[in-house]
DNA sequence: GATTTATATGAGTAATTATTCATATGAATT
DNA sequence: AATTCATATGAATAATTACTCATATAAATC
C-alpha cells in the first residue's frame, strides 16, 4: 500500500468496519452518553464498549468529556453525518433493491 | 446490530477496509483498467486482484465492461469521490498533524 | 474445434481483528 | 484515607478475513 491517502483511508474505514462500533455511533447520534449507559442501550458488556470506543476516540470520530465519574461520549457529526449520507445515497442509487447488494451476502 | 442503516454501513465499510482494495480503487481512479493491468500496476498476483475486485463489484463501488477478452474495471466516482473527500477533510481537520492519528498506530 | 489469453473460483492456511473475563486505575464521596 | 462507582486495560481465545496456489471457465483467434 502506498503511503498517503490510501493509508489514512485504510485506518479510517477499518475503524468503522465493525458492527459494535457502528451501533455505538448510531446510539451516540441520538444523544451523547456514558460508557455504561451505552453498554446498557446496546446490551453489551462495559468492557467491550470501552474497547470499541477507544479506536473511535483515537481517530476523533467521537469525543469525550468528563462529568464527575462519568465519561460522556459524543459523535463527531461533521465527519459522521456526511459519511453516512454518502453511504445511504449509494445504497439507494446503486443497490438494486435499496441496499440489498450491501445486505446478507 | 440493528437491521437497517447500520447493517448497510457495515458491509460498505468492510468492503473498503482493505489495503489491496483501496490501492485498486486508487489506481482505477487514475484510469479504468483490466485485471492484469491492475495486477501489474499494483505488483500483485492476478488472482488476488480478482478476488478483491469481486466484493467491490458486488457492492457497485466499481463497474465492469468487457472489451474482447479483457474486463475493464471503472470506479463509481459518484460514491468514491465524496467518501474520500470526507475522509481527507476529517484527517486535515481532526487529526493533529494532518492524519497522524490515522497512521501507524 | 483446438489453442491461447484473460479472468474467476475454491479450498487450505496465514494473518488480523473481535470478544471475553479478570483486574487495574482513577476520581468522587463518605 | 477507605470505599464505591465508572471506566480502562491486558492477555487469552474465538471469529473473521485475507492471501496463496492450483485449477476452472470462458471468450477470442487460429
Amino acid at each position: 500500500m502506498k503511503e498517503g491517502n490510501t493509508e489514512i483511508c485504510y485506518r479510517f474505514f477499518t475503524n468503522l468496519a465493525n458492527p459494535t462500533r457502528l451501533d455505538a455511533i448510531e446510539q451516540l447520534m441520538q444523544k451523547p452518553m456514558s460508557v455504561n449507559e451505552l453498554a446498557a442501550t446496546l446490551g453489551q458488556e462495559q468492557s467491550m464498549v470501552s474497547h470499541n470506543l477507544k479506536p473511535l476516540l483515537e481517530c476523533n470520530l467521537i469525543t469525550v468529556k468528563r462529568q464527575g465519574k462519568k465519561h460522556i461520549y459524543t459523535v463527531n457529526e461533521e465527519t459522521i453525518r456526511p459519511i453516512f449520507a454518502t453511504v445511504q445515497n449509494h445504497a439507494q442509487k446503486f443497490c438494486p433493491t435499496g441496499g440489498k447488494c450491501l445486505r446478507g451476502r
